[in-house]
DNA sequence: CTGTTAGCGCCTTCAC
DNA sequence: GTGAAGGCGCTAACAG
């Protein structure tokens, strides 16, 4: 910059003046200098300028600690595309953000906020008690949650309604006339598996089905986790005409167990599930599935973000619509194979 | 810091030094600083370490500019995890980098690595003629292509041998008697589809298999691509025997395309791609497709970044390892259903 | 409209 | 071992 600065024949003000398109400026010299800029293929440090201006240009996204699992769900890929897209717009960039060695999820965002080094954060997800919620609350700084938290209710979030969802999911399923319904889960320290246990039951409850403690087990949200529970459920029952799986990515492990334990899906046993990821569509039988929207999710909390940083105000909990999307796993009748 | 400094009775610079780990620091100051800055809350501003050592422990990972689509498709997740994976073993961030509105390859580079925002870049896959890498190497900028690049055979990249598995892959059709096999690809300015062309081709010719001009069509790496080409091809040909896939997202349009014509695969025609995602595995039937290894790619990709900070050069070129998982698209026999 | 000055928060000489 | 001073590159406040 000093030397754009000499060679222009101004001050290094006038050079940022010109850079950040200061009003006040003539015209003549901001040709000038950027003539310059141009021939010395100059450009502006951005880590000064954001600790000059305390303004960093980027948004941190946190994945979820059980990183490794959810860094190879489609879920988390669309939820970034729908960030990526709002971020670009305002000429932001994205720092994702992951737990080095041996650090704890507070850890993670100590060293981020303190560290001043992203202007505000997204979180995928949250456990019921998390710390880490509490923390951005105690620093005041700016985040968006995707999901909902249940310790407090005033915090800016995007998110479906889980429990409402679930609890057609499982309505769609008694409709079928099904009476043995299960449900697979992912951790239950989610509190997205918490709100879709709780529709689940509810649904349940309205239709006088029976529910029993081990038609609800869980594990962890992984294709790994869904073919384990399958061949539990199986052992525990003998006669399940239905499952409900917490996310595509496991029902995929559930449908494998299914066929090696010929069972048919859905003549047998019906299926459904949650995210309509493209793994839904494309399994065969291609499997029934909430689409929560994904991309409007990552979407809409960026926005959110933004208009935090403009203090205009939006209402603090948003929530983005679902739909099922029925398809051969519930479907008895237009069974196409 | 200054707080720090204050409290515990000494310099910044003592500060300083603790935060750094300076071997000269007496154990009893270290001490007290430490506690100090517990009992503060202190974190180091990153910023501005950052600006005062010309480092910031991030690298920067440069999605192609067809982004849109590519947000989407499991390779580049996988990649991501593999960096991710590596990256914060490094105690490193990973800045995604997009195009801003209207901002062109190169503007973007210039963007990150003239405003000092990264330590060094990883670019995912590259255009035959890339300006980019040509713009990084003039700057002596530090990155590791994912990929190849046929203008300079020196930069430090990791790839597998596209050439050979698609000759392989064509080889196995080959051997399984099919005589009219036709390539769907993605975009052709891209060095894999250059690649994978060439060992299609390759491999056509070496068995005597005949080639005509419109067996191989492409357009973008998209699952309606996949569809809409095999529209195409399906009116140009009406006894086709095998289609080979650049990648397994658009194998899933092909085969819905094959489904909705009747097409039985793998009898009437065979199906083999690449890429070897989640979505190949669970397709129906599933496909062959070749293993490439992603995560491993990006794993390599960073571990090769990382050594070219400590100018612990590697061979310049990594080859990965690739590999055919056969699956019913091509097993006549082994038909399970 | 433009230049001067004083930081932003940290690190690195160079003394002691 | 530790402190003082100057600098990383840019911006903001105050002059003029």
């Amino acid at each position: 910059m000093k030397d754009v600065a000499k060679l222009a024949g101004v001050s290094t003000s006038t050079v940022s003046r010109v850079i950040s398109n200061d009003s006040r400026i003539s015209n003549r010299t901001k040709k000038k200098v950027l003539k310059i800029m141009e021939e010395l293929n100059y450009y502006p440090n951005t880590i000064a300028r954001s600790l000059a201006n305390n303004k960093t240009d980027t948004i941190g996204v946190i994945m979820p600690s059980y990183k490794e699992d959810i860094f190879i769900n489609p879920f988390f890929q669309k939820v970034l595309k729908g960030i990526s897209l709002i971020a670009s717009q305002h000429f932001f960039d994205i720092l994702i953000v992951t737990n080095h060695k041996e650090e704890s999820d507070v850890d993670v965002l100590r060293r981020i906020i303190k560290g001043k080094r992203v202007d505000g954060l997204i979180l995928t997800r949250s456990k019921e008690e998390d710390e880490g919620i509490k923390f951005l609350k105690e620093n005041k700084f700016p985040f968006v949650l995707i999901g909902s938290c249940l310790e407090y209710d005033d915090i800016p979030s995007v998110d479906n309604d889980n429990e409402q969802a679930s609890y057609d999911l499982t309505s769609l399923l008694i409709k079928k006339d099904r009476k043995k319904i299960t449900f697979i889960g992912g951790e239950l320290d989610s509190v997205v598996m918490k709100e879709r246990y709780k529709g689940y039951l509810k649904a349940l409850k309205e239709h006088n089905i029976t529910f029993k403690e081990d038609y609800f087990i869980f594990d962890r949200f992984l294709e790994k986790s869904g073919y384990d529970l399958t061949s539990r459920l199986m052992e525990l029952h003998d006669n399940l005409d239905a499952i409900i799986v917490a996310d595509d990515l496991m029902s995929l492990g559930v449908l494998k167990r299914l066929k090696e334990g010929e069972n048919r899906v859905p003549e047998d046993i019906m299926l459904a599930s949650f995210n309509n990821t493209i793994l839904a569509k494309y399994a065969n039988p291609s499997i029934t599935s909430i689409e929560i929207n994904s991309i409007e999710l990552g979407r809409r909390a960026c926005e959110k973000l933004f208009d935090m940083f403009k203090e205009k105000s939006r209402e603090n909990k948003e929530i983005i619509d679902y739909k099922i999307i029925e398809r051969e796993s519930t479907s008895l009748k237009e069974n196409i194979n």
